[in-house]
RNA sequence: CGGGGUGUGGCGCAGUCGGUAGCGCGCGGCGUUUGGGACGCUGAGGUCGGAGGUUCGAGUCCUCUCACCCCGACCA
């Protein structure tokens, strides 16, 4: 590709209120657009670098025995109300009318459409297993979009499904995912780990995320030092104390003025945190208010809470709604509450005589104890794990990393099949629903999250396997050196014909000019020619990053790339390396 | 949806006390320059996000509204 022909440039500023580097860089290196919020065009630059991706994506399902096929991006909405999701999803599920008055959606996903497809296609077991996917247009209307393609509305996702015969064929199709989703990464240049992770609205039996390390990742992921345990913070565990073994007391009242956090509490008393009991409200989408209680030292972890209540969602409870249960904020406890649904953490059940609140403004209790003091409708484990708690398996600290979630991968079971009515009859002739897994790849994510991990003040360093090209070639000097001019188109259809993807700098710009939008664009591969590398009959070759340059012959240049970019490939062929 | 912020030429910004819009980059032309974002001259380009209001007069003040960005509850 010859620069002066390329659509779209460069931007020496990007926006000012832009703020994640990868937003940044893909803005200012020509690769997208931003259309209205979460939406952008991809430029051919960006363009070719998620196309490569998808590539990957496509190599590594064909090589598990995916088969690639198309589904479609609007949906009448009445398949999503088979499955019951269309009451379910809230308002992220973009909802239309067509002309006869008839709902239809946005395709979110695709579940639905690929278990109506299966329980027309596939009748008997000896149909099962398959494995099919697509990279389809996704619309989710995210409550907030955000940092560029990191987090947009409409996205292009590899989604792939598994139909198998029952729970083994379903662990074989999930690891199979498994290891084509670690080879993908590996071979973008992704720094990731797999967590285990929540099943949100999917709703099914397990599931795991493909989670890109990065400071701007919205994620945090618990991480075992020594390598035994990794899981996304909504759903991670940790080894909790060994329980207090001390019989109850009788429960006083104290005064305790101006007491209204754990910490002025406990303060207060001289006690340690972990001789209190925290209380938490929440007001759940059934409508009922949830009262979580914890010990003082620990928090609550939405998500668990969410699973212990059974809830849709949570929100926060207001003052109002505090009181109206007969608590009070700042003061709480579940003794003496009416109307409210009580999950309490296991270190409540595991700790006797904690000072918890009176339900009175500046009072307290001590010596509470559930179970005799009040009553719990759920024992749960719903505290959060934080940096420093001590790993489930080993009773190692954790560390926390932050992440971006760029696969994941879901055990479904047969939620959809049997809502759906997609069968198969076995061999004694019995009906069965098909037994589902659910796999997804963002791919314009996935090329984002490569620029968090890869770049540096200059700009981005694409690993070769997804770079818009292997090389940028510039010729230095005046348009008027012919000899130059001529000696960099030469090489640029010797590179070409070699079949090696070059990105051609022929404008007539200064040296300056080229070398920075080079690097910001990121090819991992630069080549120079000027009357300079010319009078020794040489052109340069700097790889992206380096410092130093190597000066090769013109007629060994194209071998010279040759090899250079094997070697940048071997690394990033998706088999296991030692960093 | 809650909180915060920003809307002025393609991009980045300035615009004081309300007085009829400016700077840098980029873009066109001419000339000089040519290995780390050149320089000179010259030119094009703006209903100041939109609507309403106050005023002799609004980019500036008021009301409403829209869009975008950032922080929180959701997800590839």
């Amino acid at each position: 590709m010859r620069m002066s022909q390329m659509f779209g440039r460069t931007l020496r500023e990007a926006p000012g209120d832009v703020e994640l580097i990868s937003h940044r860089l893909m803005l200012r290196a020509a690769m997208i657009r931003p259309l209205g919020a979460g939406i952008f065009s991809l430029l051919p630059l960006g363009w070719r670098v998620v196309r490569k991706v998808e590539q990957i994506i496509r190599e590594e399902m064909d090589a598990i025995g995916g088969q690639e096929l198309l589904m479609p991006v609007v949906h009448p909405a009445d398949i999503w109300r088979e499955t019951g999701r269309y009451d379910q999803v809230g308002p992220e599920m973009a909802r239309f009318k067509d002309r006869g008055d008839r709902d239809m959606v946005l395709a979110m996903t695709h579940e639905e459409v690929v278990t109506d497809l299966a329980r027309s296609e596939i009748d008997s077991y000896r149909q099962l297993p398959r494995i099919v996917y697509h990279l389809q247009t996704k619309f989710r209307d995210e409550p907030r979009a955000r940092g560029g393609l990191i987090r947009v509305r409409e996205f292009t996702m590899k989604d792939s499904y598994s139909l198998d015969r029952d729970e083994d064929g379903l662990e074989t199709a999930y690891r199979a995912h498994w290891r084509a989703y670690d080879r993908i990464f590996r071979r973008c240049g992704l720094r990731f780990i797999v967590v285990g992770a929540d099943v949100g609205m999917m709703g099914g039996s397990e599931s795991r995320e493909f989670m890109a390390f990065s400071p701007n990742g919205e994620d945090t992921i618990l991480i075992c030092p020594s390598g035994d345990y990794a899981d996304n913070r909504e759903v991670a565990t940790f080894r909790r104390d060994s329980p207090v073994d001390e019989a109850p007391l009788p429960m006083e009242e104290i005064e305790t003025p101006s007491t209204p956090t754990i910490e002025s509490l406990a303060r207060f008393l001289d006690v340690p945190l972990a001789r209190t009991a925290k209380a938490v409200f929440f007001k759940g989408d059934s409508g009922r208010f949830i009262f979580a209680v914890i010990r003082g030292d620990l928090d609550v972890n939405e998500t668990k809470l969410r699973q212990a209540s059974g809830e849709l969602g949570l929100t926060p409870a207001t003052a109002e709604e505090i009181r109206a249960i007969g608590a009070e904020p700042g003061y709480g406890s579940p003794v003496g509450v009416r109307d409210a649904f009580v999950v309490a953490d296991e270190s409540i059940r595991d700790s006797p005589n904690l000072v918890a609140g009176a339900n009175r403004s500046g009072y307290h209790l001590r010596n509470v104890n559930a179970g005799r003091d009040y009553e719990v409708d759920t024992f749960a484990d719903i505290a959060s794990a934080e940096s420093g708690s001590p790993c489930p398996v080993c009773g190692t600290p954790m560390e926390t990393e932050r992440a971006i979630e760029v696969g994941n991968i879901f055990k479904l079971g047969m939620r959809y099949s049997a809502a759906l009515g997609a069968t198969y009859l076995d061999a004694e002739g019995e009906n069965h629903p098909i037994v589902m897994g659910s796999y997804g790849i963002g791919s314009g994510r996935t090329a984002a999250t490569v620029v968090e991990q890869c770049h540096d003040e200059k700009g981005i360093r694409w690993p070769i396997t997804i770079a818009p090209y292997e090389v940028s070639l510039l010729w230095l000097g005046s348009a008027d050196d012919v000899d130059t001019v001529a000696a960099g188109d030469k090489l640029y259809h010797e590179l070409t014909a070699a079949g090696i993807e070059v990105l051609y700098d022929d404008r007539t710009d200064r040296a300056g000019v080229k070398f920075n939008d080079a690097e910001l664009i990121g090819n991992p591969i630069r080549l120079s020619v000027s009357s300079r590398t010319l009078a020794n009959g040489q052109a340069e070759l700097r790889p992206r990053g380096d410092s130093e340059s190597t000066f090769v012959p013109l007629d060994e240049v194209v071998p010279t790339v040759q090899s250079l970019i094997a070697d940048l490939r071997k690394p990033l062929s998706g088999e296991p390396v030692d960093d």
